[in-house]
DNA sequence: CGCTACCGCGTACGGTGTACGCTTGTCAAG
DNA sequence: CTTGACAAGCGTACACCGTACGCGGTAGCG
């Protein structure tokens, strides 16, 4: 028999491409976190030799650029009908959710020194709606700096937890063993009475943060 | 002649000791970024064989836990006199600056799961802080979450950010260089009309976005 | 059929963190 | 003064990492 009909239908199932090489770092990354990822491991979860990931990638960097890309890209962009504020209360939740499905490019996303296309894009979406509301040149940048720096420090807070916002009692406890106790008496009520009594979610956190930063940029927006 | 006097004078002097590897750590980071600290370098730099490090030092883990609790300590802790809003502003501003002299730190302030005591220290003194200025618990979580994923948020994107706040101008290009003019107008504009031109600095940012979250912690308290 | 372009691979180099056991300098007790 | 214990520093070794370089096989075209 000939090998035509096989080569059609077995090769181009494994085919390397730069696609699959993406997908496959972002899930071992997903999984793993950014140091779970080499190139050598991911070149086995394709069944490929290591350097065969180099035909597809320039270097792990230019892999890790593109995925954040891919990440950006998750983001979608903001609104453009609805009032500002309900715009960028939806972006900045849907960035956090982008963030929380990837956590290994928290420290990342405005990082790399070449963003991708679909970062250019989310920041000239973003930067536009709040111009189209009413927002000077100078009261955007503001605007800007202060909701981003919220969204990705919240990711990072977040995401540094040391416990998945449910067994915070053990390891608030193994954090505290090796001190007397009462020296700290106001981490201990805080933690005592409130993040480790069984409705807290620290996650929760998160939009009443945002809403105090909203209000506030109306206000200043309104007495400009 | 006898060796003690020898001894004492000359022995001590290249003895190794936790504090020196832990200050040498701090030196090499803080020059090269976290990624510039490797066991060898660190022992090249000291004088002494990779492996004598492990005499102080459990493993690398260990040293990065310590080197982020003198980071904490050299933050200090917040006024107690003050109001707390001029308490918790010098506080931020305390730690905004500790962190643009420890940069590699700026990921790892709360995500290490094993805190040192001058980072429980910190963190119950700010509680403490916030509590006796009449914050409830509930609005003391509240507070804490939002100030602090502004702070670590702020130097998470204004260290990743590409360019050392001067030459701003060349690297934008260099970002938009690859894509059509006019592609992404919104992002011109700012960066042409307001980022690029000659008295903005990124770091100015910080105190317009620490007020308005004062401002809005302040009037959450007194509607409370 | 032959040519060319490309894809995947093998090998190798210089780096990393660190486990394990040896050597050597220091000091206390006999 | 000798001896022995103890700790500090060291040498070697292992398993991993990213990736430079060049080879061989295959696909698709002329």
């Amino acid at each position: 028999m000939r090998m035509a009909t096989e080569a059609t239908r077995a090769e181009p199932r494994n085919r390397l491409s730069r696609e699959r090489v993406l997908q496959m770092a972002l899930a071992t990354a997903d999984a793993g976190g950014l140091e779970a990822l080499s190139m050598r491991q991911l070149a086995e979860a394709l069944d490929v030799a290591p350097m065969a990931l180099y035909r597809h990638v320039a270097n792990k960097d230019d892999l890790i650029d593109a995925m954040v890309d891919v990440v950006f890209s998750e983001i979608g962009l903001p609104l453009a009908g609805a009032n500002w504020k309900a715009s960028m209360r939806q972006r900045a939740i849907a960035v956090r959710d982008a963030l929380t499905r990837h956590r290994w490019a928290i420290g990342l996303m405005e990082a790399r020194r070449t963003p991708g296309p679909a970062n250019l894009r989310h920041h000239d979406a973003v930067i536009g709606r709040l111009r189209a509301a009413g927002f000077s040149v100078v009261m955007t940048a503001h605007a800007y700096s202060l909701l981003d720096a919220y969204i990705y420090g919240f990711a990072l807070t977040k995401m540094n937890l040391p416990f998945q916002s449910s067994d915070v009692g053990a390891v608030a406890e193994t954090m505290l063993a090796p001190f007397p106790v009462n020296e700290y008496p106001n981490l201990v009520e805080i933690l005592s009475d409130h993040v480790m009594l069984p409705g807290y979610d620290f996650g929760d956190e998160f939009e009443y943060g945002l809403d105090v930063i909203l209000d506030g940029l109306e206000r200043e927006l309104s007495s400009t």
